[in-house]
DNA sequence: TGACTTTATGAATTACGTGTCATATTTTGA
DNA sequence: TCAAAATATGACACGTAATTCATAAAGTCA
């Protein structure tokens, strides 16, 4: 009984914890880390300001917690479509598609992870940035081999190293997950990746 | 000999400005607007904290006034690229070098840059954003009108709106641009704008 | 239920950064 | 050269927000 009573405690503290995050996730997207207090977080989760800190260290570390939390959510969807069934046009697709997807049921998230991905992050001093771009990396690399052994079937011209190709489709990925974010009813990415997939397999030039 | 004395005042007073500016672009650039004080700026500068007052309003005004100028900088310098000499796919194959070769030159400003034109600009609570934003998305739209004409003159295949494209081929050179930011020994962007032109003109698969 | 342990609370402490202003320094013009 | 005007200075007043901790509340178990 002891132990059962140690896990419910344990699972509560942990509840308590994730909704902290998650009242995070909603100030930091929409006001910036440096524009939310930690009473601001605390109140609006509904606990006391010293509460918070027996979850974590100190704010930064919260926010650490948040962006590695999220990222994780997203890198593990993407890296799963791209490691799903298919040849690699096919990967290539359910990669886009899963991107906007991901996102389009996480627009909160977004601001927060291109802040971070994309190294424009002032918001934590030091520490966090490696950790992610590192993962980010890694996640290139993955998509990346997907080109590459598209180009060695013949599946795709060689116009480019394969690595650069990643980065060029994730960048056109992006660019339209922001014009989305910013006027949703004028911009088609998230509900049609075949906007992506035109520019980029067909090329605006005749050969 | 009134009038050439205001005049010499006026200069030296509009060279300090510009030292604090260039200074205060250093510092921002690399810590962000949150993580940088005005007495570091004062100091870095060699100006008293007080003086940074004669020449600013406050903090967030001199961070406008920085940004501004700089994103004037880097507009001016595009659209002279787009708007020279030659056809559709000359313009597109200048303005694509002329934006590496500018942000090449300006390398502190990348990170300022992308940060509030890319809507993660957390920095500021309100005010600039819409002018920035204003002047990027203009500048798009003057970029889309090269493409649609391109497409016109059947110079262009019409795989994707104008407007689409002009995103697309803007969001190619910011990704490669940020790749050669992190390592640029091993990334050809700025040096050679062919690698994004073969990406952006070829297309990956054959039709 | 009541003594004891664990956890939550939020007022108080502490740290820090902006912006001010009385004073010091420099410039100007006689 | 010197007094008046203009300008620069930086110690400090003030506000804000992170973090702590003495105390209250809740939970545990005999």
């Amino acid at each position: 009984m002891e132990e059962k009573r140690l896990a419910r405690k344990k699972r509560e503290f942990m509840r308590h914890r994730q909704e902290i995050l998650e009242t995070a996730l909603e100030l930091f997207s929409e006001k910036g880390f440096h524009n939310v207090s930690m009473n601001e977080i605390a109140q609006k989760a509904e606990f006391a300001v010293g509460t918070m800190y027996k979850f974590f260290e100190n704010k930064e570390d919260l926010y650490k917690a948040l962006v590695l939390e999220q990222s994780d959510k997203f890198h593990r969807a993407l890296t799963e479509a791209i490691e799903g069934p298919g040849d690699e046009i096919e990967k290539i697709r359910n990669y886009t598609r899963a991107k906007g997807e991901v996102f389009a049921a996480n627009v909160q998230m977004i601001r927060l992870y291109f802040a971070e991905t994309r190294g424009v992050s002032f918001n934590v001093r030091a520490g966090l940035d490696p950790e992610i771009r590192e993962r980010y990396g890694h996640f290139l690399e993955t998509l990346a081999s997907v080109f590459a052994s598209g180009i060695k079937k013949k599946l795709f011209k060689k116009i480019a190293d394969p690595y650069h190709l990643a980065v060029a489709l994730d960048s056109l990925c992006n660019a339209f997950l922001f014009l989305w974010l910013e006027a949703p009813e004028r911009h088609p990415y998230p509900e049609d990746p075949d906007i992506i997939l035109n520019i980029f397999f067909k090329g605006l030039v005749d050969p």
